[in-house]
DNA sequence: GATGAATGAGCATTCATTCAT
DNA sequence: GATGAATGAATGCTCATTCAT
């Protein structure tokens, strides 16, 4: 597991699980607010209810706070995104019902997508390769749902909707003072599927 | 114009202009090495061949210079938009090309894009603002080409589809290290495009 | 006894003994290595083998720790000369032999001497006293030595060699780069003895 | 030049040898009061009479200082040193007066001689050695002239004597508790040149 | 107009020490 | 008696900005 590559000096795991989500909580608040550079490690002890001493005993760096939120965002999307595909048979009209619930996501997750897009490239480079992994993941399971729903799919044709589709979800978040004036959320899924379906064989 | 927003004390507008264009280059070299926050004042003096003094009489904060580099990074853009699709007939044959070249544009300017991306957030409200028009006339530009070209789309289908462009033409950049070991451009070009014309009536 | 000044928690004195000991024995190896101010609690109570919360059962700050230290090398030291005084009739060739032993002892604990040479400097004014009582109180040793083995000599001339002796045993360690790399230990030991007894009255 | 290592942001580099002159001075008088790790990196700068931001214009680490420092010293010493070897022609009466001024220079730079003695191990590999070379001058230029001035001393006989001369002199400092309330400075020298004059031949 | 030395608020990080369990 | 999580004052260092020359 990658939370285990960030070093603590406590020892009961437990206790490490719940600080760092505290601190992950906490951390996400501000960096919305501020952005990571911002950010004070005073305030991420602060808004994470413990003292800066304490931070410290349970990250090396402040990057690692980063990687941290990073992280357990990018599972968080994951975990949801794979169970919406996991429940469905591989047809056309459950491929919608995967992209629409993944806007959906995208929606109700707008600002932990941002910080992705904006502070990710402050990881140092092996952690910002471990998130990049499960972006490609991601990426990876909507491939393979199109490819089960839609079998005349070319593999590349595939990864590229795929990857649109994805970015077409974050896109409701980095562009939304543009799109979300345009647009309310059930209209920008609608059009988007429209175009999708329009874009598949048959 | 936005620049005359950034005060400057020097009397002599074209030695402004000079300098500024200067600092813009060694901005942008240093941004796309270490982006906003890691690079410091020093640095982009030096790398504009200029004092730190200097730099501060020809700006009056750190964010002035990323508020100017960003708007050049866009008015380039921009400009290039808007030369490609002045030159075309509204023919569909032509909004091929002007998306075309707009996506080698984008190949072309791959790590200012990414500057526009993972920096413009830093801007302060009001300049982030002014940013952001330039972004909306922009895809404006390539949703009017597509009502030109392709008369029975409705507004909110071209708007959509502008924004779907534009946004992949970014992402030839933002997610490159996924992306473009996939694909060449061509390729990349080519399914997008081919994608674009299902999405179209007709 | 000087240990007693060190207060703590604990009742049971032979306790106090055996953790002190530990402590001791742990403080050495990594003050050795890093010093006393690069060295931290933690890595104190770790290498005494228990944790940071009985360290401090059994002292009252880090400064109690480096005193301990200083002290038990004082002791260790003060003990081997003594024996080795008190084994020996007063004639000049037993001066020689008292004397050899103690370049011996010096080339043995080379490094304990080196830390009360950097870090006993590091001790409050009291305790530092009480380090230096021992210091005099070996040298001395050395002086009555000197007076018993050569009668001839004069108080202050006796105090002075005594020091000589002294201070050029704890060259071979403090020394060492540049001693150790002329000289083999017997060669040190022969020439010095030689130039003393050159010194030496008859 | 050892201190051309130190780097400095500042280009005047006369100016940058007044500040460091300032900032050795300081930091000399912080030295012997409480030593390198007790001593404040603000201090130091106060001490110069400059700010903090100052202090690190004109070096990059608080072991600069200590480094400067230590060198500082060693050449004031070797300077004097050598001089006084310069002036004399190569007789026993010379090498008596030699050894006079060296101790005499010992009484005088006591203070300073301590902090060599406490501190310059935490200077890092690399100006360790360098600041090692320079003791090592030192003793080779009392070794030759304890060479030129007794002709039939060995090679190892002179290297020793000066090793002897060189660190009894610098007991008169770090035993000073002990010494100097046994002797005063002349006894010290009449007793030591005494004894150096039994060592040598003839 | 250009320069670069000076400034000091601000920040990440450390570590001796305490105390509830 | 032993443990180790919590604390926060202290510290080394950075860097945007100013201003005298």
């Amino acid at each position: 597991m990658s939370k285990d590559k960030i070093v603590s000096n406590i020892k009961d795991q437990e206790l490490v699980r719940i600080r760092r989500d505290q601190m992950i909580k906490g951390a996400i608040t501000l960096f919305k607010e501020k952005g990571f550079h911002r950010t004070t490690t005073r305030e991420i002890a602060q808004a994470s209810g413990f003292s800066i001493g304490t931070l410290y005993e349970y990250i090396r760096t402040k990057e690692d706070v980063l990687f941290l939120t990073c992280d357990a965002i990018y599972d968080q999307v994951k975990e949801r995104v794979e169970a919406s595909i996991a429940l469905e048979q591989p047809t056309k009209e459950n491929l919608i019902k995967i992209v629409t619930s993944y806007f959906c996501l995208m929606d109700e997750l707008q600002e932990e997508i941002l910080i992705l897009y904006q502070e990710a490239k402050s990881l140092k480079k092996e952690t910002r390769h471990y998130v990049l992994q499960k972006e490609r993941d991601m990426v990876s399971m909507l491939e393979r749902a199109l490819l089960e729903c839609v079998p005349d799919l070319s593999n590349k044709e595939a990864a590229l909707i795929a990857n649109n589709i994805f970015v077409q979800g974050h896109m409701w978040s980095f562009r939304r003072w543009i799109i979300q004036k345009q647009y309310t959320l059930r209209e920008y899924i609608g059009l988007q599927v429209e175009n999708l379906l329009k874009t598949l064989p048959n």
